[in-house]
DNA sequence: GACTGAACTATACC
DNA sequence: ACGGGTATAGTTCAGTC
């Protein structure tokens, strides 16, 4: 039956049928209904001619071409057809022959037969088939389009592929065109959750599984505990359980299954489970089971579902707008939706007491329900990524923005008759890898000192502003002089780099006006979706520069990073320079950011500086007034007596407070330290005056003396970084993860490892009075029972912490601890 | 055995 | 292997006297 229908595409995948490729697509119609469209063109890659090739020898080479034919285990693929034509490589025009094939996983195989030495390069052999297709047939994820096309309805086509999909409808595509209008859609969404004793995958039972979506809450157990929850259900053994889990996510016939790491414990620990049971964990829509990629990391994928690791996620887009000091899903909630998780102590299910189970059957409700919400709180930038890049969700949730940047230039090389470069291999990324670093960014020596009325100013988007003012890109870069173009003198040598627009910039330069534009929009109508929109934009504006210095990159070029480094440089020194001629003190500076102090003059006056030196700045660079604080305070280095870099805090009229760089944002000190550094830093800010902050002070010092703190307080926490055995050098948190091995707790790399340092077994010291033992022979475990260092914490955690603050004021906080000053210390 | 600088490591800034 | 360079600072390690 034919038939024309409202779609959007959610899911992308492809099958193999008769030896040809079909995309296999699964959406929604405007009325809700689960749709899989077949589809399919015809796969072809590029094989781009030396320069001055004649006509005559690229005919030949055609005919040549046209009889290639490639046996693999389970086909034979053959050239179908080819095409000359006129295409762009890296900027420049080239001759360039369409090569079709009949199978898209043979264009390696076809593309390695083709060694003529009048070819220069074979490229697009490399990218995934749902890219092309996309490209090829505009289908574009998350946008709504109209399909016509042939209901299939027990058919036998594609040997009947459509009576083993779990859908409403199965379109075998005709004509897809884009829709005008774009209603709005809101995926359906279930999160999961699974607990287990056992932290190895598939290393013990599945304690519980929930599950929540829009009217869903469910906790699945076979644990027998009775309770008055009534969205637990009990089961048999667990296999019902996981049979039940797979008919609950059959009936809710979600777009979206979201868990929280669940790429590498959830989902895999289910599958294992399931085949420890010998049940199929058939949850895609052709009853398949998830399928697990192995790279560096685990991904787990479902056929027709999109299956979401939201910490992939956040970790990829989101981390660096968080405040967290990590990404557990307890902190990432409680920042963004002011939730947390529920209280919860794990211990082996063995243990847990009969009323007990409540409480763990609502945490594990719970983690779901705050999973559901923060998809729901994050689908706009989903939803904007996935516009944007054009790549499919699957794929957005878990891309680098380095890699949606590289996919968003591939999506729109068609524009500039670009043929796509293609990916390093191996010797290439070893190479890249084994360049010097460059010269990067510019930064300001400050002097130590409290100063008033800081005025900041900073360049909005830098490093992307000077890829489009400049023109720095792969295919715009020379080594060698060429006419109308710009130089860089880099540390090894000149580049060079042509002022007519390349194509790279010009998408750059699409980011920073949409980003403008939708800003400006926002700014006008705030909503959630423009927001998401303009942020994205910002994002894969600022990815470019280290796109384009990373050694993955496709249009990897080493002299544009270095050369956005250098052109950067200038501009912020010229910054600084110019107001520094108009009489104004530039305390710091940080590659884009620009701080001075008002002095004798007015914030009216730094505003025309500002306006001048705007006036002058070249192309789409600006730098815009940021915000001022009333005072602001920069410290000495601990060794030496220069000013810090990029250390310093600020106070804003509202008292509002902004440190940089001090302990107090460093995770890896105690809480204490941290604590007690910015009461120092608000109480000297506040009133510019350090004497309350040193009775503070002494009143802490004493504290720790009388052993008043508690231990809580004093916990260290270090990240474990690498596995064990890799460490050179043994630091307190690699002892205490060898001592939690021991003792047989989960050790995992990525983990934050808590410790306290306790007193000595033997009090042995050195001569100048200094603890003899390493530090690591005294770090303890938290439930390790011993006393706390004293010596260690005023030394290594409070006096580092305080020292170079009060020494701005002349201030010297070491004879407070120790020698002469003691006994004044202990009447306070 | 005490001392010192280099190496290693973690984390922050932009 | 899955953005870049710049910077601070702690602890260990290895070399020297």
């Amino acid at each position: 039956m034919h038939m024309q229908i409202d779609f959007i595409p959610i899911d992308y995948d492809y099958f193999d049928y008769q030896g040809k490729n079909y995309a296999k697509v699964v959406g929604r119609t405007d009325e809700g209904k689960k749709v899989c469209l077949i589809d399919t063109f015809d796969p072809f890659f590029w094989a781009i001619f030396k320069p001055k090739t004649s006509d005559k020898k690229i005919k030949q080479i055609q005919q040549k071409i046209d009889r290639i034919k490639v046996k693999s285990a389970s086909r034979i693929s053959r050239v179908t057809n080819t095409e000359i034509h006129d295409k762009n490589f890296l900027g420049k025009p080239v001759k360039a022959i369409k090569i079709f094939i009949t199978n898209f996983k043979d264009a390696h195989a076809v593309a390695d037969e083709i060694g003529f030495k009048e070819i220069y390069k074979r490229r697009e052999y490399d990218l995934s088939y749902t890219t092309k297709y996309i490209i090829e047939r505009k289908l574009k994820p998350l946008q709504w389009h109209k399909i016509e096309g042939e209901a299939l309805n027990n058919s036998l086509e594609f040997g009947g592929v459509d009576n083993s999909l779990d859908v409403d409808l199965v379109l075998k595509v005709d004509k897809i065109s884009e829709s005008k209008k774009q209603p709005k859609f809101k995926p359906k969404v279930l999160a999961y959750d699974i607990e287990t004793d056992e932290l190895e995958i598939g290393g013990g039972q599945i304690l519980m599984i929930s599950l929540v979506g829009e009217k869903m809450k469910k906790v699945l157990t076979w644990k027998k505990e009775k309770t008055k929850l009534n969205y637990v259900e009990h089961f048999e053994d667990e296999a019902d359980m996981l049979e039940a889990f797979i008919k609950y996510i059959k009936e809710y016939d979600p777009d979206i299954l979201t868990g929280y790491f669940s790429d590498g414990f959830d989902l895999p620990y289910l599958r294992a489970r399931a085949e420890k049971n010998r049940i199929k964990l058939s949850i895609g829509v052709d009853n398949s089971q998830p399928r697990f990629s192995r790279g560096r990391m685990m991904t787990g994928k479902i056929k027709g579902i999109v299956h979401i690791d939201l910490l992939r996620f956040i970790r990829n887009a989101y981390s660096q707008y968080l405040q967290s000091e990590t990404l557990s899903l307890n902190e990432v909630s409680h920042e963004l939706l002011g939730e947390k998780k529920e209280e919860w102590t794990h211990k082996h299910s063995s243990k847990i007491k009969k009323h007990e189970w409540e409480d763990y059957f609502s945490y594990n409700l719970q983690d779901s329900v705050l999973v559901y919400k923060l998809v729901e709180k994050m689908w706009p930038d989903l939803l904007e990524f996935t516009k944007i890049v054009e790549e499919p969700l699957f794929n957005i949730s878990r891309n680098t923005m380095a890699s949606n940047a590289e996919d968003y230039i591939i999506h729109n090389l068609e524009k500039y008759d670009e043929i796509a470069e293609k990916r390093p291999m191996h010797e290439e990324i070893g190479s890249r890898r084994m360049k010097p670093k460059y010269e990067g960014a510019f930064v300001f020596q400050p002097k130590p000192g409290l100063y008033k009325d800081v005025l900041f100013f900073d360049f909005s988007s830098m490093y992307a502003s000077v890829i489009v003012t400049y023109n720095l890109s792969l295919s715009t870069f020379s080594e060698k002089k060429i006419s109308n173009s710009s130089l860089a003198e880099l540390r090894d040598g000149k580049a060079y780099f042509t002022k007519t627009p390349g194509f790279f910039s010009e998408m750059l330069k699409d980011f920073i006006d949409k980003r403008r534009k939708y800003k400006q929009e926002y700014n006008k109508n705030p909503n959630n979706l423009l927001k998401a929109r303009s942020n994205a934009y910002k994002l894969l504006a600022n990815a470019s520069y280290g796109y384009q210095g990373f050694f993955g990159a496709r249009y990897y070029c080493y002299e544009a990073a270095a050369a956005t480094a250098y052109f950067a440089k200038q501009s912020i020194k010229q910054a600084i320079e110019t107001f520094e001629k108009n009489k104004f003190k530039v305390v710091y500076s940080d590659t884009d950011s620009i701080a001075i102090t008002l002095e004798n003059q007015n914030k009216k006056q730094a505003l025309e500086v500002l306006n001048k030196i705007n006036k002058k700045l070249p192309g789409v660079m600006e730098l815009d007034f940021e915000g001022s604080f009333k005072r602001g305070l920069w410290v000495t280095k601990r060794t030496g007596e220069f000013g810090a870099k990029k250390k310093y805090a600020l106070i804003d009229k509202e008292d509002k407070i902004k440190i940089r760089g001090f302990e107090t944002v460093r995770r890896d000190w105690c809480k204490l330290a941290r604590d007690v550094q910015n009461k120092i830093l608000q109480l000297i800010l506040k009133d510019g005056n350090e004497t309350e902050a040193l009775i503070y002070l002494k009143k802490i010092i004493k504290k720790i003396k009388n052993r008043e703190i508690t231990l809580d307080q004093l916990i260290i926490k270090t990240q474990l970084k690498k596995p064990i055995e890799e460490y050179k050098s043994i630091s307190p948190h690699v002892t205490i993860a060898k001592k939690m091995k021991e003792q047989n707790l989960p050790v995992n790399i990525g983990m934050l490892i808590e410790y306290y340092i306790a007193e000595p077994e033997n009090h042995q010291k050195t001569k100048n009075g200094k603890n003899k033992s390493l530090v690591r022979e005294r770090a303890k475990m938290m439930d390790e029972s011993g006393e706390y260092d004293i010596e260690y914490y005023l030394n290594n955690q409070i006096i580092p912490a305080v020292e170079n603050i009060f020494e701005v004021f002349k201030v010297n906080t070491k004879e407070l601890v120790e020698g002469k000053n003691q006994k004044k210390l202990f009447e306070f």
